[in-house]
DNA sequence: TCGATACTTTAGTTTAAACTAAAATGACGT
DNA sequence: ACGTCATTTTAGTTTAAACTAAAGTATCGA
């Protein structure tokens, strides 16, 4: 498990991510358009989960003139797929995730295996 | 995208829930043994994901005397992986986002394609 | 160069997730 | 019945994610 399918999954974990995924699958839109089909949230917001997606390598931008076209790389999906296909027998995977996980630790104070108090 | 391809998108996109994914995936492991295997985190917290990943499905508890031996499910993977596939071409996918959605949403109060105040 | 447009970024808030510590549950041995 | 063991659940805290509002950046047209 590598860094990129770390965001992969991360992005597409998110139902947001995932409609707007759905929006630019197999068409070019314009952020702002992306934004009007989202009515319930605003456009920075939108504009953020743009860059997850993009940053996780699952959508690209053109830019012409004012406007920001993106759309779907379906491309950076089958890394995933793979991914969870080969995870059986991927025998680096354990390490790779020892790695991943040393920037997330937050440890334990005291308790670990506690033997009960005697009341 | 089903409520069932959700969670398994949420449970994989956790790197403490893939570390045990991994541990069990092709070996019967007793909930205390995992826990064990991870000295970061204390037995309580190994017990919250273990029910995470068994709620998506993604592994299996079986119990004998006072253990849990748990097991990954690897088949569970599967309509995922499908799910990732197909999402260009399906058609109901959009709907079933929506309906998705509808429980997590939260709503802009005011500004939205807000026309920018003059100064 | 000024103002509008299209979008991004920042700062701050709210919501949800991960975690700890401790109490609760349930099966077993005595 | 009681205590212990293995595990789960609850309650409370900390961390991270999603979101809003507003400011910032860049490009275009007049």
């Amino acid at each position: 498990m590598d860094v990129a399918s770390h965001a992969v999954l991360q992005a597409v974990a998110s139902p947001r991510r995932r409609e707007i995924l759905r929006l630019v699958w197999d068409r070019e839109l314009a952020a702002g358009a992306i934004a009007d089909a989202m009515p319930d949230v605003t456009f920075g917001a939108v504009s953020l989960h743009l860059r997850t997606l993009a940053d996780a390598g699952l959508v690209t931008a053109r830019a012409v003139h004012r406007n920001r076209f993106y759309r779907a790389t379906p491309e950076a999906l089958g890394p995933v797929r793979k991914v969870l296909e080969r995870m059986w027998d991927d025998a680096l995977w354990k390490l790779k995730l020892e790695a991943e996980l040393e920037q997330t630790r937050r440890g334990p104070q005291q308790q670990k295996r506690r033997t009960r108090r005697t009341r």
